[in-house]
DNA sequence: AGCTTCCTCGATCGAGCGTTCGATATAACG
DNA sequence: CGTTATATCGAACGCTCGATCGAGGAAGCT
């Protein structure tokens, strides 16, 4: 009983799992609004009302996408930031860790940066509060390495955050993963450029150069 | 004659814009595809087959927003960079503009970011087109930048645009026009983050700073 | 007056949508 | 064997949507 049980719960979970990449896909392409739960069924080789089995309705489908997806990335970044002193460090990990997540999951990113807005509710409170968590990591993040390294007040923290955001998210709307520019080096000219600014240091003879 | 036709052209257009302005509201309120013609019917107050007069179809009438609205963009633009020499200072003006139109016109501008894949044939081909016309203008600037700057290689020239647009268009995500930061200020903060970067020139006593 | 053009409207169509419901197959448990 | 839980399905409901159509009103011209 406990074994098949277990295996039941697995198989389930596998399942859910690939219908959620699947309509990430899909709402990806079309968008939620314009996306049917007919062309997930279609797609996922399911009848329309069998899919109902595995989710309450379409915004929680949407939901499980963005929350889901979101979660990996915060989880990952927090394994990744354990033990690391350098707050600019920490900060150069946490803008490789959005943009490679980004790349390899790119469907799931889209959903989360663009249909944010299509949850309504209690699930939107929910996933409003998981960006902020998220958003304020980076913000420490920021407040540390403006501590340590002399940092100007070029921008407020909130500002240099949104900003830093937007650089990283916009991604979606014009990098291709199998382009010129593989993704780790991608991920470092953001770095570079959020830290060091695009003049950078080379007019001035002082010759700091990140990397 | 000719006065009363002069007369019903330019009533025809004002009707036209009217209506453009409201159905932005919507479409940035809403989303396009949750966005209806009664909707726009009910607000306008208009009835909904008298809409029909104005535009073809819906898809026509998002066309029609975000084509104007660009368009104004990318003529103020063009008209406000005249006569300037400085490579630094036309990338300023850009921001400056872009930034100023954004919170100006809020919900038209996340409109064009937002629902760009809304758009598909032929209002999508032209739609891009003008997109990488206003993308040029701005690669191109940031050409001259590196050129007359010695700025280094800190990331390809369409990553840097990329980056910059996408600090500039995620405002929409999170700015609200009448909060503590005023635009004026909020475009310099990104220009400042932009060339000279978060970490900025404090680090090393040379002691550029921004204008 | 008659004619034409511009503009607006109510009524309606056909299609697609999310969701529900009852039936059914399978398999493990008593 | 009977019972129960898990999983899947076809058919249908109720609703909203974009778009169309023909009828009219208002205003200017001949």
């Amino acid at each position: 009983m406990a074994e098949s049980e277990l295996q039941t719960a697995t198989e389930h979970e596998e399942k859910l799992e690939r219908l959620l990449t699947i309509a990430a896909e899909i709402f990806s392409e079309k968008g939620y609004h314009n996306a049917s739960i007919r062309d997930l069924s279609k797609r996922a080789g399911t009848s329309l009302s069998g899919l109902y089995y595995y989710f309450a309705s379409k915004e929680e489908l949407l939901f499980m996408i963005q929350d889901r997806s979101l979660r990996k990335v915060l989880t990952a970044l927090r394994s990744k930031l354990e033990g690391v002193a350098s707050a600019e460090e920490k900060l150069r990990i946490l803008v490789h860790n959005h943009v490679g997540f980004f790349s390899e999951n790119m469907a799931a990113m889209r959903v989360i940066t663009h249909e944010y807005d299509s949850l309504q509710g209690e699930y939107r409170t929910r996933m409003t509060e998981l960006r902020h968590e998220y958003s304020d990591v980076c913000q420490e993040i920021l407040r540390e390495v403006r501590r340590f390294t002399s940092a100007g007040d070029v921008a407020p923290l909130n500002v240099a955050t949104s900003a830093l955001f937007g650089m990283m998210n916009w991604i979606y709307a014009w990098y291709t993963p199998g382009s010129n520019v593989p993704v780790e080096r991608l991920a470092e000219h953001l770095y570079r450029l959020f830290t060091g600014g695009f003049i950078g240091p080379g007019r001035s003879p002082s010759g700091r150069r990140a990397g």
